[in-house]
RNA sequence: GUGGGUGUAGCGUAGUUGGUUAACGCGCCAGUUUGUGGCACUGGAGAUCAUGGGUUCGAAUCCCUUCAUCCACCCCA
């Protein structure tokens, strides 16, 4: 029979068992972080009704998104978790306590060309808290510091949490008289840490922005400091937009939080160059980066935006969030090497019997093992014995308990510690003991 | 959507002034070792050189087609 070719799409994560284990590590330790603060799981659909996922038509998503009709309905894959989620709270917001505050871990899908650390489908992992007609600015605080835990038990201890309020720089440009092409400027000044400040320049040139004004945009962008230094920089600008001024208090509120929940000096810094592209965001936004490693770009975005379900209620939902790429995420660190190899297997035990005869005998024990919480596998397969030791091997098992004639007359069992070699015939207390400890 | 690069065993590559049986490393399987994995040694399996066509006495190599894939831009996580 002729075969097809087993492919995966390009775009697709599908990772080794080594590889997925690490990858499922990170997730909990994600997830654990989230819940820690008090974030109530989601989960809602993949497939939604194209109606719903493109209320807000119109660019870029329209483009990207996986459409498809089945009989009538006109379905679309979800490009993201907040359109969902604004979705859900639309429907769901009399059962809910608000502020709601959420966590969804999930796969995304969005028809773009593959390429590097670019994907169709990946894993979004996202918090928002959502307030019924009101949010407090504090909450925009307690962002970065579920930030700061996730990286820090991640195993980064040096990354930086750009903060900045789209306020200030809406502010800035209404002052410049750029209301126009606001969102224009934004997206380039967005592309400044990749580009550099010449080429931001040449582009924002080619969007007819007059050399003054240009001058004016780099030289607040240019403005370096400690946190505090900066803030009063900005202040002595006095530039005198309600806007840029509200922005400003914003922010300064933001910085004094964000020290209150303990995130570290050096952890975060107000960085009056970042705007992100979306458009949803009105008000603080963060970006994160690996100091490390600047070329991954951001690992973890978002911001705070005035009204989520505004398509689907007229009631209103203002609400701040993040998410973090972990497919992206993870993509890079095992391009970089960066993922400790701490454990890369499951189980901690694998029973062997020697031969066909020790089987019973050594099942009763796999059971035993399991009932006192020992993650262990049992050989069934008739195989050589070397074979047996090989998939331990294989599988980065880090013990073997070896069961043949001897083992049984003796009631005593062969623990091989495979890193080692060592083997030493134990009782199955001693056993339970050692592997536990 | 726009522009560029690349397709040779499972993976990574060598082989291009066209010349017999396409080479190497890793991986895989077996044996050396019938109660012991990694290391070493020995042997083995595995490739219609992406596809279709053309030029030629002869094509992995030159030309064209199609397909696949990668990178960059756009945009984003």
């Amino acid at each position: 029979m002729a075969k097809t070719i087993a492919r995966t799409l390009p775009g697709f994560m599908e990772l080794l068992p080594e590889d997925q284990i690490k990858f499922n590590n990170m997730m909990d330790i994600i997830r654990k972080n989230y819940e820690k603060a008090g974030f109530l799981p989601l989960d809602t659909p993949i497939i939604e009704s194209s109606e719903v996922l493109l209320a807000k038509a119109g660019g870029e998503t329209e483009k990207q998104i996986y459409r498809f009709e089945k009989g009538d309905n006109d379905l679309s894959l979800r490009f993201d978790l907040t359109v969902p989620l604004a979705k859900y709270v639309a429907i769901n917001c009399n059962n809910l306590a608000f502020p709601f505050r959420r966590y969804q871990i999930g796969k995304v899908y969005r028809g773009e060309r593959p390429q590097k650390g670019r994907y169709r489908e990946f894993y979004q992992c996202d918090i928002d808290i959502i307030g019924d007609g009101k949010l407090s600015i504090k909450n925009e605080a307690e962002m970065p510091s579920i930030i700061y835990n996730i990286f820090n038990e991640l195993g980064f201890n040096n990354f930086t949490i750009h903060i900045n309020n789209r306020k200030i720089l809406n502010g800035l440009f209404e002052e410049l008289g750029l209301t126009d092409t606001s969102v224009d400027v934004m997206r380039i000044i967005d592309k400044l840490d990749k580009i550099g400040f010449e080429k931001v320049c040449t582009e924002l040139e080619k969007i007819n922005i007059s050399k003054p004004i240009i001058e004016k945009i780099v030289e607040f962008l240019e403005i370096q400091g400690e946190t505090n230094e900066k803030i009063e920089k900005i202040e002595k600008l006095n530039i005198n937009n309600e806007k840029f001024k509200t922005g400003l208090e914003e922010l300064k509120e933001v910085i004094k939080y964000i020290r209150l929940f303990k995130v570290p000096e050096e952890n975060f810094m107000i960085d009056l160059t970042i705007a992100r592209g979306l458009d949803y965001y009105t008000g603080t936004v963060y970006e994160t980066t690996l100091n490390d490693y600047k070329q991954i770009g951001s690992v973890c975005s978002g911001g705070r935006y005035d009204n989520l379900a505004e398509y689907y209620t007229d009631k209103k939902f203002p609400g701040v969030g993040i998410s973090i790429g972990l497919t992206r995420l993870f993509d890079k660190l095992i391009e970089l090497d960066l993922i400790k190899n701490k454990k890369t297997s499951i189980s901690d035990i694998l029973v062997v019997p020697a031969s066909e005869e020790d089987m019973e005998y050594s099942i009763n024990i796999t059971s035993k093992l399991r009932e006192n919480n020992i993650k262990t596998e049992v050989y069934l397969e008739d195989k050589k014995l070397k074979a047996k030791i090989k998939y331990a091997d294989r599988q980065s098992i880090p013990y073997i308990v070896v069961i043949g004639e001897d083992e049984r007359k003796e009631n005593l069992l062969t623990l091989k510690t495979m890193e080692t070699g060592e083997q030493e015939k134990l009782k199955i207390e001693d056993i339970i003991n050692k592997v536990k400890g």
